[in-house]
DNA sequence: AATCATCCCTGAACGC
DNA sequence: TGCGTTCAGGGATGAT
């Protein structure tokens, strides 16, 4: 599933294809009109120009001309394709008869043009917090906020204290800091860590091309079909019942906060 | 204010 | 083999 490695990985290879053209037209599916709830005011993105491709988090923005953007967020499912598929929910049509195909099996996807930085309408974006492989990600700030009462996992899968990390990485993240993902009150020491987990794993995924889970249609690609590698140095994710690399504890899975949830039961110990 | 459950949606995995 | 059931999960939303 799309998480910040996926999504940076799908913007480096998608904006040598489309900056600097116009989109002539944003199609629905078939011959049916678009969806106006769940993408809403793409008409407005007919007749300008891609002007750059950025990313916030789990978020792709296009900067159109005329002072507009245009915002795709991947839900589980949804990637870029340059061919048609059963599951294309977009087309854009793009000067030169080039098109680009918005496929989502799952339909978790958003797309949206909004007038830029207008972010009202997508809250987490709006307060999201500093990109975990910029300098904005402070130590001193992270390890301050991580003092608070309730559970890491969830915190992290906020996207207030760090942008970007999903439920993939915010297990393999706690597993190399050994941090239980219930644990509250973080110490310093923990979220010393943690902050380096999180930036060491996100870097070398974003490296790997991001992870492509299982063999199925509705797995994360590239927009060329291409699987990331990523998914080969998950230490907990998917591998409940694997010995820990570590320890050799097999890893356990629960749920928390409604995740899937997987972790060392010997590595990571919750302190009362 | 923070945390939790529910919803969306459909392919994959599982069970009989 | 084939059908039906359950599961997965990011983020918005409503509830607690």
């Amino acid at each position: 599933m799309p998480e910040l490695p996926e999504v940076e990985t799908t913007r480096r290879k998608i904006a040598p294809l489309v900056v600097g053209k116009i989109i002539s037209c944003i199609r629905g599916e078939g011959k049916n009109p678009i969806d106006s709830h769940k993408y809403p005011h793409t008409k407005q993105a007919h007749g300008k120009q891609i002007e750059a491709l950025g990313r916030r988090g789990k978020y792709l923005i296009f900067s159109l001309s005329g002072g507009l953007e245009l915002l795709v967020h991947l839900g589980m499912t949804g990637g870029f394709r340059l061919e048609p598929t059963p599951h294309t929910r977009l087309t854009f049509e793009l000067d030169g008869g080039q098109a680009l195909y918005f496929h989502d099996p799952r339909r978790f996807g958003k797309v949206a043009v909004v007038e830029a930085g207008e972010y009202s309408a997508f809250p987490t974006l709006e307060k999201m917090g500093p990109e975990p492989l910029s300098e904005d990600f402070s130590l001193a700030v992270f390890a301050e906020q991580a003092t608070r009462a309730g559970a890491v996992k969830p915190w992290l899968l906020s996207q207030k204290p760090v942008s970007g990390v999903g439920n993939i990485y915010a297990d393999e993240a706690l597993w190399q800091a050994e941090i239980h993902p219930l644990q509250t009150r973080l110490t310093l020491s923990e979220a010393k860590r943690l902050h380096t987990a999180i930036q060491e794993i996100m870097h070398r995924a974003v490296e790997a091309g991001g992870s492509t889970l299982g063999t199925g249609k509705g797995n994360y690609r590239q927009h060329d079909g291409q699987a990331g590698s990523y998914q080969h140095a998950h230490e907990v994710y998917g591998s409940a019942g694997q010995p820990c690399s570590r320890c050799g504890t097999p890893i356990s899975k629960s749920v928390v906060s409604g995740r899937g949830t997987h972790f060392c039961p010997q590595c990571q110990v919750l302190r009362g």
